[in-house]
DNA sequence: CTTATTGCAAAAGGTTTGCAACCGA
DNA sequence: TCGGTTGCAAACCTTTTGCAATAAG
């Protein structure tokens, strides 16, 4: 829950691990799972790589690296609004939204720039 | 890419087959993964089922089904100017964004409401 | 004692890949 | 003839599941 990045499963997994050595993945994922549910936290799905998890559940911004993949959170204006406006045009129900911004992160920027 | 839905890999698979029988799911794949690389057609990943694919490339937002796993276009204003305001807060390069709404679609509110 | 949670291993998707056969310039 | 595509089957990766064993209340 402290954690400001968005580590994958296999990452809690590998944290988790150090403090309780005879967990399974199996049982992460299934917790996970669990919070992600009853909206503890916030599952983030990727074109690419595996999901990833945010204990961050106030509506915010996501950037993903189409090249390392990381996630970041983007703290741009907040745009609930948007649930709203698309309410209006839908006859659907609208729960929620993700705004998933992609591109290259400052690393991998950095990477491509210099060398070949 | 004349078709308005959001069909999955399989979904194209079983449509082209009518046409060429003898047409292998790899191959779908290849090519819808090569469309989407050049950007003649959009990818569109869903928290849950398989990705969907949409031939329509301009910028526009798009409703997820989290019942029946539809994906739906929302015909909404136009957003991109997002893609500035967050280039100017994030130190990386942002090279576009997706915006999924989730819900329920119009035909799933509907069985949720009558009945059991 | 009773119910809920876990570990393990296997299964289940969905997607990608190696490779030989094939097709088109 | 030669490079690019394809079909097929197998591999891959991520996530879920069945079930017996374990832990918790």
């Amino acid at each position: 829950m402290t954690r400001q990045d968005h580590p994958t499963a296999e990452t809690v997994y590998m944290n988790i691990r150090k403090d309780f050595p005879r967990i399974s993945l199996a049982t992460v994922y299934r917790n996970l799972s669990l919070l992600a549910d009853i909206g503890e936290i916030r599952k983030i799905s990727t074109p690419d790589g595996p999901d990833r998890f945010d204990a961050r559940i106030d509506p915010h911004v996501h950037f993903h690296c189409s090249r390392c993949g990381c996630v970041i959170d983007l703290d741009m204006e907040d745009i609930s609004y948007l649930d709203e406006t698309a309410g209006k045009a839908f006859a659907g129900k609208i729960e929620g939204h993700s705004i998933l911004f992609h591109g290259l992160c400052p690393n991998c920027m950095n990477l491509n720039t210099e060398a070949s």
